[in-house]
DNA sequence: GGCATGCATTGATGTATGGTAAGAAATTCA
DNA sequence: TGAATTTCTTACCATACATCAATGCATGCC
């Protein structure tokens, strides 16, 4: 079977060489959830980062008035996870749901400790995962500052042409702080210029 | 002379023990800046986070509109950089700037190296801090996601009191993401309201 | 196949915030 | 201290986006 994709991410992206995947390779498990299942819930302490081998998952959280507002997606080869929730070991003040059926790859802070140990480049990888974050974090805080729907809408098709398709359009209006009607308007306008340019 | 907020800092919230302190303190350098310089332009490479002994400090940037936006402040005990410009030797997108005269410590890798060889609850430290900044970037993107220009506010100066009073209101402004004339606006209907309660 | 359910679109209208312009207040600096 | 400059406020109007409600369009399900 199983976890190709999880190997295939350590040894290409990470670095990690064919021996050292041998030793780490006692640990990780693997779950599926179904579509629409929770993987975390608000007040839960998340204690794993989720690699996706297959499927999609997002995370979100849900305000005052009851509106959902998601924080990020992640398909395959994408890690999901509340980070400060584990770090801290504070509850998380997020949710993590299946969008499809999806298998994970549980990764707790033991697996990492024991790969950063076994794999210097694992290490070196986790951490520039780590700044990576931020820099997306920021580049994100930056357009809803600066940017209108329609330039939010632009760059996030632009950046996940595959989510785009494999998402449902109120989730992607709630990734980029709008609502779904006002997402659809923005569609049908970008149409409009399309098929009659200028 | 001093350094004496940038010694406490280590001491106190880093957990550097007195003697430790006395093997790092060969390195940092100290540099003064005047209200309204630079100390980072966009396109530059970031070479250091800068520690604040004494003054404030703000990054931003410009968009395509020549807009501000700012992304952070930093007062006394806090630090300041373009976190992915230093770690991937990258241009930064971003410019740093004095609000007031300001003495800043110039922390470069080499110092952090240095530190976190010498003193391992200086190495868990910066992790811990970094873990932060994520969940305070975390934050600041669902504030402005979900709430309304008031509610940012009010989380604002609940969250960094001296701060409102330090900063000129259009660069609240511009950190909240509304124009001065708005911020202006939410402050007269706050006003009006604390004096007529209910 | 028919029906329920969830999602997308559209139109009418509301609201929060932006833009502009002018003057008041505060700060800077010679 | 007074003039220059910056910041803040206010009023009026413009706009982007939200809200509400109706309809259309799939999809899944018994």
């Amino acid at each position: 079977m199983v976890l190709q994709n999880f190997k295939t991410y350590l040894q290409s992206r990470a670095g990690v060489t064919e021996e050292e995947l041998h030793r780490i390779f006692e640990i990780p498990q693997s779950k599926i959830f179904e579509k629409g299942e929770a993987l975390l819930n608000k007040g839960d302490v998340c204690h794993h980062a989720f690699f996706v081998e297959k499927g999609l998952l997002r995370s979100y959280t849900i305000d005052e008035m009851g509106k959902e507002h998601i924080i990020q997606f992640a398909s395959e080869n994408w890690f999901m996870s509340d980070r400060s929730s584990a770090y801290f070991n504070e509850p998380s003040d997020f949710y993590i749901e299946a969008i499809e059926d999806t298998t994970v790859v549980l990764i707790d802070k033991e697996f990492i400790e024991l790969a950063a140990t076994i794999s210097a480049s694992f290490r070196q990888y986790n951490e520039r995962a780590l700044q990576n974050h931020i820099r997306h974090l920021q580049k994100r805080i930056n357009l809803l500052l600066g940017a209108t729907a329609e330039k939010r809408y632009l760059d996030f098709i632009n950046l996940y042409p595959d989510l785009t398709l494999r998402v449902p359009q109120w989730m992607i209006a709630s990734y980029l702080g709008i609502t779904p009607e006002s997402l659809s308007r923005v569609r049908k306008e970008l149409a409009k210029r399309n098929f009659k340019p200028h």
